[in-house]
DNA sequence: GTTTAATTACACTGTATAGTATAATTAAGT
DNA sequence: ACTTAATTATACTATACAGTGTAATTAAAC
């Protein structure tokens, strides 16, 4: 016998995750109430628990969907017929996007509060998921065997980029309302001819 | 007659704060308790409440004192006769002089995530205190009247410099045990010499 | 040594919240 | 239509914690 009749659960689980990232966004991790986070999804709570057992792992749940997005970003590939400039305003794009939308914003920041408030988690979580400049990193060495970069030590040199883009870009806009792509476009152009002028080769 | 025999509650008043200081750094504002901090600073917790008056004021008590001591960091002034390499690192050094004991590392920490949580609060306390690169706007016209510095834009100039400080070695020591000052040095070199090869005159 | 402000010990209130138990209800797959 | 897994409503437990009330104790200033 032993008909197998699996409703499916998919619907309420998204519903569940939504609502927990507004209210974490909203109230960051410690305040966020599983009632409210029950509520906001339009769920009971009894069903939160069942979906996900516990607070921490609705938590875990939600900064897993979200690492695993960056994975997803297009590669960026070195051309050695687009200008650096473009190149590099490539790379400092893709940072942008994961705080361009309130939502990855709200995010971002419930994530680096959790990652400051147990810093060994934190390494362990962005160990799992592949350092942002390994990309860079391979784009460099092309940049150099083409001869369009110079530089006595790679990592060094992608460290310095990615100290400009979240220096000036990322973290500045954890601490404000978001970002004006428009109005940080200076800013961009900047970054970008600090790193030419220091490693570009003309 | 009223004559006043008022004690001297200073000694408290510091155990407290030191206590209240050790408890925020380790368990963060939210899971910090009243009787953690009583019990660790030594006190009865009502002494606690006597000298603060609750935990929110505490915590801005703990922060007024921590920001009140950026005012006192010595002024760096432009000098011609020094090297800009050593005059920039001297700014680098001011920025991680706020990182280099694990105390004012653990309370970094744990203002920039109660600035996270908040970010209205944040600008609020952050603009009591003069911006951290006003004195870096300062050595800059200085420099650039000098002729040993040019650039169109003193503003996007001072923040690029301090995105490098910051994106560089301020942050990532947040996330991390803390920062090693000899292993960090290769990066301030790459970072003047970054600066310099945008904006300095040779 | 007396005075009294400061401190302590301790019991207490009120509230918030993670997580559970369970019986009733719903809705999807057959 | 029937079956049953999923969901809901509701009430509950246990705990933690901010903040208060108060009587007794301490120690510094005179």
């Amino acid at each position: 016998m032993s008909e197998v009749k699996n409703r499916d659960k998919s619907k309420k689980r998204e519903a569940i995750l939504n609502g927990a990232i507004d209210v974490f966004i909203s109230d960051g991790y410690e305040l966020a109430s599983m009632d409210k986070i029950a509520e906001t999804a339009g769920v009971s709570k009894r069903t939160v628990y069942n979906h996900f057992g516990s607070k921490e792992n609705l938590f875990q749940a939600v900064v897993e969907d979200f690492l695993s997005q960056r994975q997803q970003l297009k590669t960026i590939r070195y051309s050695p017929n687009i200008s650096l400039e473009d190149q590099l305003m490539a790379f400092a794009n893709a940072e942008i996007f994961l705080i361009d939308s309130s939502r990855r914003l709200g995010l971002s920041r419930v994530l680096t509060m959790v990652f400051l408030q147990d810093t060994k988690y934190a390494r362990e979580t962005v160990s799992k998921y592949p350092p942002v400049y390994d990309m860079f990193l391979k784009w460099l060495e092309e940049a150099i065997t083409d001869g369009k970069i110079k530089t006595e030590n790679q990592f060094l040199t992608a460290r310095v980029f990615y100290a400009l883009v979240e220096g000036a870009v990322t973290y500045p806009a954890l601490f404000s309302e978001g970002i004006d792509k428009e109005a940080i476009k200076p800013m961009l152009f900047e970054i970008t001819n600090t790193f030419l002028a220091r490693y570009g080769n003309c």
